[in-house]
DNA sequence: ATGTATTTTAGCACTTGGTACTAATACCAG
DNA sequence: CTGGTATTAGTACCAAGTGCTAAAATACAT
């Protein structure tokens, strides 16, 4: 016995944290003790087999796949749309979108969600932002659903931009305004 | 045989691409054919075994786990800092930053690491965007290293402001840049 | 229809990484 | 020495397989 069973479970539950992929075998030789040991530590701990933990990491992995996919696309859900015209989504903010510290989502979440909208509102192949003006009005706490509508302002043809209004509330408060200047390869209504 | 070989190894493809977590006895009564059968398939598809599946899916988890911790603390790896007068920090633009269609960064990413920088830099509890201004001046492709300073340039103490331009750049070209107005709740050098 | 080939099924031994349980030791304290 | 905790050993069993052999079913052709 090195130190106490206390102190090895202590350091069991980290490895294991660390690097679930490892079996009672490789802990048994880590710590020095027999096979069984472990096994009894990872009852008293609750800590499930081998093959449980990689399916739970695996399992975890499954919902990000599919909530990242249309959150690569698009931050938040569109729920409506007029090309060219205006578009609406909606962001629910959860635990990973806010500063730990104090719940308030970070500035970066709520952008995106407007950047992604006002590209999503231009009817075009190509459409990149050039400039914005935001001003994040209100904090933002976890749990709260941010309703984001975009309004496209106007076009100028000659120079491919077009400029969108963006205005995310929460419970009807303004939270977050901004102004999107962006660019197009070709401009509304215009023939391929 | 409902139909051929080659459909039902078509369809047994498509069944473990959308869902690994698939037993061969599962499989077996779907396809109404005998586990055997569905294991001749797997081996003729070379289709691994659940155990072997799960683990890869739980080993993708993992990488994206590592490369995902730090992305949601820093957009970007701070390189240097120097609290309340600059940082510095650096983000490759990798497949999943950009646009399929073009390969070009989302300007949502540019934003969130000049944004989390800025958050960064400030030397306090609690700090958070206010209004922004940002330019995409060049687009940025994916393989592209991002390098990104943040300065401060000033505070207001009575309103609780400080002030921050950033500038980030690819090959010594600047590819955005923006200013920043951060709320903190306590001013450089005030004490608890 | 008969023969040959392909496909499917069955059965058995063996593997990993365990669980569940029992029993034997070892160690340490009063 | 006696008791209690900690550790180890050993057995039977499980899931979800692999690997292998062999039989049965089906298809296809002549």
């Amino acid at each position: 016995m090195k130190r106490t069973k206390k102190e090895r479970q202590r350091l069991l539950m980290e490895t294991i944290k660390e690097n679930p992929f490892v079996t009672d075998e490789q802990l048994a030789s880590q710590f020095g003790v027999s096979v069984q040991t472990i096994r009894l530590d990872r009852m008293e701990l609750s800590i499930p087999e081998l093959r449980e933990r990689i399916k739970d990491v695996a399992e975890k992995n499954y919902e990000n796949e599919v909530k990242s996919l249309p959150l690569d696309e698009v931050i938040g859900e569109i729920i409506d749309i007029e090309l060219d015209e205006k578009a609406l989504s909606i962001f629910d903010v959860k635990e990973e979108h806010v500063f730990q510290r104090n719940g308030i989502a970070r500035g970066h979440h709520l952008f995106a969600q407007a950047n992604s909208l006002a590209v999503a509102v231009i009817n075009d192949e190509l459409a990149l932002t050039v400039k914005s003006n935001v001003v994040f009005v209100k904090p933002v706490k976890v749990g709260d659903r941010v309703i984001t509508k975009a309004i496209v302002r106007g076009q100028d043809h000659e120079k491919n931009r077009t400029y969108i209004d963006v205005l995310s509330t929460v419970n009807n408060e303004t939270v977050f305004k901004g102004e999107f200047e962006m660019y197009r390869t070709k401009g509304k209504g215009d023939t391929e």
